[in-house]
DNA sequence: ACGCGCCTGTTACGCACCGTTACACGGCGT
DNA sequence: ACGCCGTGTAACGGTGCGTAACAGGCGCGT
């Protein structure tokens, strides 16, 4: 209860300079702008909930989080995962409130970026304008990417296809692609590919036993990440 | 070959004037600020495809389209069908080429926005820049919604809630809603939905038995909409 | 520290849905 | 007329779901 706040993912094998990391937005820059307040959410608590006002965005620093959509008859879909650089929020702009779930899976640092002054300030500012702008078009390709995942492979493909691309965004952070801790639990990894928890376990247990990766718990290694990139249609460049 | 260009989708029941029907962004508007050209794509012809140059934003003005993703090995996946009103090309914004390709499912008139003036002009102009930022987040939404649908309805609930929305989209543009012309084929359908098109069939074939919907190849009308929505999950209100 | 209980993850097994294959029908263009 | 494409129907089989039981961590308590 009383431990110091302090993300795991900061700990995870190769960190780098947070700004050098920050893939789209600059917080100097940002400040230069705008109103811009750190915020810490620990796991397991709210970033934000369906319903509640929207007015503001966020620009994840440090931690891991979740984001999900659910409806009134109590369907819940997680539509992805987020880590440091990536912007949480930009599917309500337009709207007076949020339109889904973000749930901190760790302690997270996220700074919070004051909507509307975010755009306003845009307007100023070409080269924030275009970051932002990119940023909502890369969230869409992103999006496009796992429908195409999602509706053309099988479930042993989706996991792979899963793994390759969470570690190619921690190679992008600073973090090694070949060995990384999951920080969700097969439920949510099921959710977010249209599976079952159990197919998710079935999936992984397979492609340990046919030697692509090792497995233990959360402890994921890639072992032939060649073999992994073919299976789902990719490839087999060396990452 | 030689027949008139008359897009098809004008003819159907309730037209209303044009640029009152267009629900985001306003053609004189944009001439005031930027380069916008008419430009005509029949159907079965490509509007842009994956890895060309990425140049204009095209807001569709009258027609029918599809947009599909595509991998180096072949699988295919239409991510969504385009109406009156719909803004294509978002998802490149920040790249030198398409992503995607956009496919005219009918005679289609589009007008062409040029890019990278599109920006530009937003910058000085709050109204426009607000409204462009406004169409990336509803791009997100929709795609959000479709990944909760695909992923947590089965194959003749996906179909109902299919119909449900392209009707409302309908609708929106003073058309039927309850009785109109699919301009898509059932394997296009199958794709959007990530099923197979003798699972579509099947589907739509269960639904008019269970006299909810009635179908005539490319002809459906709904018989039951409170029906339909409670089959999927949404509150009956009758629409 | 130790054990207890709960939660997460793993595995097995039967079954249902949907994909696969095959074929028939109808419209349309050549 | 012919062939082709899009569509509808049916039988069959496989992938992945549902239930269940079990194993192993982790937090919690004492």
């Amino acid at each position: 209860m009383d431990t110091a706040f302090a993300p795991s993912m900061i700990e995870a094998p190769h960190p780098r300079n947070d700004l050098a990391a920050l893939p789209e937005l600059d917080i100097e820059q940002l400040q230069r702008h705008m109103l811009v307040t750190q915020r810490k959410v620990r796991a397991g608590q709210y970033l934000y909930r369906n319903g509640q006002p929207f007015h503001a965005l966020y620009l994840v620093h440090a931690g891991f989080l979740k984001t999900c959509e659910l409806t009134v008859d109590g369907r819940e879909q997680v539509t992805g995962f987020r880590m440091r650089g990536d912007l949480l929020g930009v599917e309500s702009i337009g709207l007076a409130v949020h339109t889904c779930d973000a749930v901190a899976l760790d302690d997270s640092v996220i700074w919070e970026l004051a909507y509307p002054p975010v755009l306003n300030a845009c307007l100023h500012v070409p080269e924030l304008q275009a970051r932002l702008a990119a940023a909502l078009a890369e969230e869409i390709r992103r999006d496009r990417a796992w429908m195409l995942s999602i509706a053309t492979l099988p479930a042993e493909q989706r996991v792979a296809s899963f793994l390759l691309d969470l570690a190619a965004r921690l190679a992008r952070l600073g973090f090694s692609a070949r060995h990384f801790i999951l920080r969700m639990g097969r439920a949510d990894i099921a959710s977010f590919l249209a599976l079952k928890h159990e197919t998710v376990s079935r999936a992984l247990s397979h492609l340990e036993r046919l030697g692509h990766i090792s497995v233990q718990r959360r402890e994921v290694k890639l072992l032939d990440v060649a073999a992994l990139r073919s299976l789902v249609g990719l490839p087999c460049t060396v990452q």
